[in-house]
DNA sequence: ACCCTGACCGCGT
DNA sequence: AACGCGGCCAGGG
């Protein structure tokens, strides 16, 4: 990997079931602090051509960030699926679901 | 090849 | 507490 991109899309393949991960720490890794915009616009367009876990990437206060209802459902259930926990608020508990690569589990 | 757009984040009013 | 704005990047029309 050696584009911004290349990394971000490296990181958001490498978080593992059951984690997730902020847009702005995504790109803070891959090299941006401030590129978490270029997150979106990779889970936009590559999570199409590439087959990204895109329901795994979350804001910075834990919630989903998809208006499109039907997507926000799949992104949700996806989750719970993998055994993330939701608030009634429908946040999620970073605390303990965030996912750091330097820790590599 | 240019321009618009986008599921964000953090800081300053 | 809410709102606005600038920063960062590149895919697709």
């Amino acid at each position: 990997m050696e584009t911004f991109t290349e990394k971000a899309v490296a990181i958001i393949k490498n978080i593992p079931a059951g984690r997730v991960m902020t847009y702005g720490q995504i790109s803070k890794l891959a090299g941006s602090p401030r590129g978490a915009r270029q997150v979106v616009r990779i889970l936009h367009s590559m999570s199409k051509k590439h087959q990204l876990p895109w329901h795994r990437v979350v804001n910075i206060k834990g919630e989903i960030g998809l208006k499109d209802d039907e997507h926000f459902s799949i992104q949700k259930l996806s989750l719970e699926r993998e055994g993330v926990e939701f608030f009634s608020s429908g946040r999620i508990d970073l605390s303990r679901f965030q996912f750091f690569p330097e820790q590599e589990e």
